[in-house]
Parts: C-alpha cells; sequence; structure tokens
DNA sequence: GACCTTCTCACCTACGTGTTAAGC
DNA sequence: TCGCTTAACACGTAGGTGAGAAGG
C-alpha cells in the first residue's frame, strides 16, 4: 500500500496500450486482509489467478506478452500478532525469470478478444526440479506481479525491443510455505473451487488469531 | 499393409532428418488385429498415443512439426463376420487440417531431446464445435496419420517451405462411433489407464458370470 | 431388421486444495 | 521452544474410458 507501484504503464513506447486487471474486487479483498501465497518444493499455483484484459494494441500487428515477479522491498517478513512485520534483510533474489505466454507471438487482435491468463503458473522455493511453468521466489518475502507487452513476432530477440510494463497494487503478495492470517485462509477457501471441500464445515476449522 | 506408406521420407529437402514412432510395439498388437478408433462429436483421444522421437535436426536452426490424417483409400468399410471389408465409395474428405505441434517453432535441440507428442489431438466427426485439438474425420474410413517437419521460424509461411513428411504403416486405423472388432477393445482396457476400471484381473467380476 | 450413432453412467487418471503431524 | 518447512492425506475439480441403452 505504501508502494509506487500504479496501474499506468512505465517505459510505454505506445502509450494507447491498456491492460486491466480481472477480478479485481476478489484481489482487493485479499489486499485488504494482506494476500499470501504459498510456496511449494513442487510449485503452488497463484489464487486468486493472474488474468488481465488487454486493449489499444493494433489488431493486426503481432505482439509478445510476458509476466514476472519482482521484489517489492530489500526486506524479509514474519507474522506476528496478526500481523506482518520486517524481519530483517531479505535475500538477494536470483536473476528473474522472464515467463512467457505461451501464445506468443499473436496479433493485437487475439490478444485483445480473449483473457489473457497466467493461472497456470506455478511458485516455488526450490531451484531444482525443471518445470517450464515454475517461478522460483523465497519464502516470506513481499513481490509484486508484472505484465510486459513488446510488439514484435521474433520471440529471440524481445529483450533489446522496447517494452511496455504494469503493474497493479492489488497484486502485492507475501510468499508462505503454510498460510499465517487465518482471513485469507478463509478467502481462499471461499473462493478457490478446489478447497471448496473445506468449506462451511460447521465452523470446524476457524483457525482465526487466537484473542 | 497393402499400402506404400513407409518410415521413409517422401519429398525430403534433409536426408539426415529422421523421426521414430514411440510404443511401436503396442502400435503393432493394435496393428495386427487391426487398429480402430473412436469419433465423437466431442472428439476422441487416440489409443495408442501418437509420438515420435526425432534426430538429425541441426541443433540450432528452427523448426516447425505438424501432423494431419489423411485417407487411404477412397473406401467406405463395414465390420462383417469378424473382418472388415469395403462397403461402398468413401465420403469425400474435407480439407484436411494441418495440426501445428504447439511447441513450434522450436530449435532442433529442443525437439531432438523430447518426445514429440500428439496424444492431445481429438478425433471428431462432427464439424460444429469450435475446439483447437479437433481433426474431423468420417467414421468407418480407413486412415493414416503424417509428421511434418519444416525448417522455418515462421508460422505464417509454412505452406511456402519445402517439407519432410513421414508415415508409418503400423498407425493405419479405422474411425468407429463404437468398437467392431472384440479383439480392439480388449487391447484399449488393457492398455489404456483411463480404461483401467474394466479390466477384469483383481477378483471383481464383470458382466462374464464365472463362479 | 440390421447397422450405425448418440447419450448417460460408473469408474478411472491426474492434479489443485488446505489440514495435520512430523521434521529441522 | 519457537518459527518455518515438508510430506502424507482427505476431498475437491476436471476430464478420459468403455458399457449399455436408446435413437435413427
Amino acid at each position: 500500500r505504501q508502494h509506487s507501484f500504479t496501474n499506468a504503464p512505465t517505459l510505454n513506447p505506445d502509450a494507447n496500450l491498456k491492460v486491466e486487471l480481472c477480478d479485481r474486487k476478489l484481489w482487493q479483498e485479499f489486499s485488504n486482509v494482506g494476500t499470501e501465497m504459498i510456496v511449494t518444493k513442487a510449485g503452488r499455483r497463484m489464487f486468486p489467478g493472474y488474468r488481465v484484459n488487454m486493449s489499444g494494441m493494433e489488431p493486426d500487428a503481432n505482439y509478445c506478452v510476458m509476466m514476472d515477479i519482482v521484489n517489492v522491498d530489500e526486506h524479509r517478513y514474519k507474522f506476528q500478532q496478526g500481523e506482518w512485520m520486517v524481519a530483517g534483510k531479505g535475500e538477494l533474489h536470483s536473476p528473474q525469470r522472464m515467463f512467457l505466454h505461451p501464445d506468443s507471438p499473436s496479433p493485437g487482435r487475439k490478444w485483445m478478444n480473449d483473457i489473457v491468463s497466467f493461472y497456470k503458473i506455478k511458485l516455488s522455493n526450490s531451484v531444482n526440479g525443471r518445470s517450464t511453468d515454475k517461478i522460483v521466489l523465497n519464502s516470506m518475502h513481499r513481490y509484486q506481479p508484472r505484465i510486459h507487452i513488446v510488439r514484435t513476432d521474433d520471440v529471440n530477440t524481445l529483450h533489446l525491443q522496447p517494452m511496455s510494463t504494469f503493474a497493479f497494487p492489488q497484486t502485492v503478495f507475501i510468499t508462505v510455505t503454510a498460510y499465517q492470517n487465518g482471513q485469507v485462509t478463509k478467502l481462499k477457501i471461499n473462493n478457490n473451487p478446489f478447497a471448496k471441500g473445506f468449506r462451511d464445515n460447521g465452523g470446524r476449522s476457524n483457525k482465526t488469531n487466537r484473542s
């Protein structure tokens, strides 16, 4: 919340380009209590899934779309007395993986017509094991996913091209290996279809913070 | 078996290129009794899955890999008295779908390193309904899947490039809406993991009442 | 009637969830 | 002890099987 990421593009070579976050309301609910994302060795999907709408592209021009996840700050965090607080210096970030959307390159028409989704990406805390959909992060650190758009049909020279970058403050999260805040757990269970088995069992697993 | 498809490339602009069928033994077992593949409106996967190994590519050159399925002859077939026999003239084939492998284009190194699989492709008997992984065929016709390799990184001009084509006689099949030959059904049940529920080992008796 | 197609079903595979207990 | 991580688990979603009945 205190960070300067905005919806507006940075280093944007194309002023008409526009990217909108899907499921804003849901993201905001999580953000309000402090979003947590689980990281595992094998890799865990993000929930909510990272999905966006795009507009302002030239329908017939080709674009590549990428995602990465960067540190928001240099701290390590801990959850104590119901709050996240700084717990020392963060670990050095390994060179960040740039995740190319598998539909790249595609014409602007295609990107604008569909929802652009990265829901298959998995967050991992282990460098070992090769998975194409894996992004390695450090647990107990704060991160920000970003979208990058490059107008080109050449995947090989992406890094040489001008790039439009978008980030949404609602999508900042802290990585954990187990949920720290019971409110986050509740939101996940109530909204993720795969967690339906934990819904409403007579208020059984009420792991709210001890008072 | 009376057809002239061979493992050798036709129209091959690159003599070093080599493609080998995976699961040859399994394909041969089916071929020996007369392979049948189910077609449905929604689309049905092939079993065995169509998978190949590639070699002889230049590691750093880019290639596109495609698959299509063509008529073996001009006949319509029927299964009578335990045998497949010609049952009149075949229907005209609609212009065949060329299925581009989703990893295209990729460098030769990548294609040679992995098994190249088309197991997600679905065979359908209905033109209606849009599915990206669907190939439309006529039931009760005899077909041959083929692999095509083009050395290019430009997906848009594939049809203008010289192409290497491979076909394996073991993979010829007849399309059906329900299995005709009981030996085929047996092979499918015993080898396809998704049909494990119909295997009669393990004490659970199915329709055959032997007590 | 004979033949082919379609639909629903039980039974699988495959894998995405948070929970829990154990590990460090 | 405490904080964090891991692995096994029950319970979901999602979808690939042939059987069998019904339809054309």
